[in-house]
DNA sequence: CGCTAGAAGCAAGGATTTTGCATTAGTGTG
DNA sequence: CACACTAATGCAAAATCCTTGCTTCTAGCG
């Protein structure tokens, strides 16, 4: 039976507090299972208990924290809307702490299901879009199609050459599916 | 001064060997430094001090283990090449042995040059179709372009969304680069 | 051949991870 | 509302792992 209320959820929480201001503090790399635990007021056999593993309690910190706040702005059209996303989104993302984020959710995933979680966020959010354009009645590219041509090619670009990333390759990348036909 | 021949490189051998065998033989979320130095017949503090770190030593295996070992198949034409490249690039990578070894490249990478190692090698096999396709007079895409369409896409799904990956997948995303233009 | 410096071995000390058992606190039932 | 049931936590000991200072070995060089 799980229970996701009442004290697990505290420490829970207190857990995931305390995961930030150390990451925070002491750098990511200085973090240890302990002084977790320590900070958290709980000891560190309950962290091992339900996370089993510094990673893993960092991939669910990370995917907490790579959930988006608001949808998307509405500023009118398909193209200035996607090309909004998209740009901040790159620069939310290839920032140093956003790579690390992206690193943690991927890396402490036993079954994968986080890293699925951060794809399914990235696409509610172009579904907000894709939805206003279809009810402007602009013609509008699939949320795959989307994904392909413009959240992997960035993605890819972010995990794999960290360098040189600016907001016009975001904008290269939406001009170019929305002009070339989708 | 670096030394790159002799006892050094033997300890990386066996090192590198002893990791690859017990990956295979108890898994690699149970793999322990100890566990790795008695196999390779080394102490453990000479792996802490080559590698630093159990992450770090997985990265260089995996790495290592990424590198093509065999220019791509010539078929005669690109859209042949490259749909078989990429074939055969998306078995490979998405099998859970490629996903684990893309997932330690990417993770052990205290300055991200392992991550763009990969890229690379990705990278010069493409080159390989395309210089091929270009001898024949054959029109082709940049190298970035196929990356951003092709080998981008297949990354994304392989890295935050394992299932429902098929052959069909890598022969569509060609097909939809080489017709739609480039 | 002898020198030098980088790399590995050894061992002790400290920190982390694991695990069995006792206790606490949600959850559902009568 | 009280009760039983069970997941979740606390505690502490044991095992394992990581760090580090020092010694020994060996490749490269004059």
């Amino acid at each position: 039976m799980v229970r996701p209320g009442g004290r697990s959820a505290r420490v829970q929480e207190a857990v995931h507090t305390a995961v930030r201001e150390l990451v925070a503090e002491v750098g990511r790399d200085a973090l240890t299972v302990p002084q977790v635990a320590t900070r958290a007021g709980v000891t560190p056999s309950t962290v091992y208990r339900r996370w089993g593993d510094l990673k893993e309690l960092l991939s669910d910190v990370a995917v907490e924290r790579l959930r988006p706040e608001a949808p998307p702005e509405d500023l009118g059209n398909l193209s200035a809307d996607l090309t909004a996303w998209a740009e901040e989104f790159l620069d939310e993302m290839s920032s140093p702490p956003g790579r690390a984020y992206i690193r943690d959710a991927l890396l402490g995933d036993p079954d994968g299901g986080n890293g699925g979680q951060c794809s399914a966020y990235a696409a509610e959010q172009i579904d907000v879009v894709l939805a206003r354009a279809a009810d402007r009645g602009e013609t509008a590219p699939d949320v795959e199609t989307v994904i392909d041509r413009v959240v992997a090619p960035m993605m890819y670009r972010i995990l794999f050459r960290p360098d040189g990333l600016d907001p016009a390759y975001a904008h290269r990348l939406v001009t170019g599916l929305l002009t070339a036909g989708a």
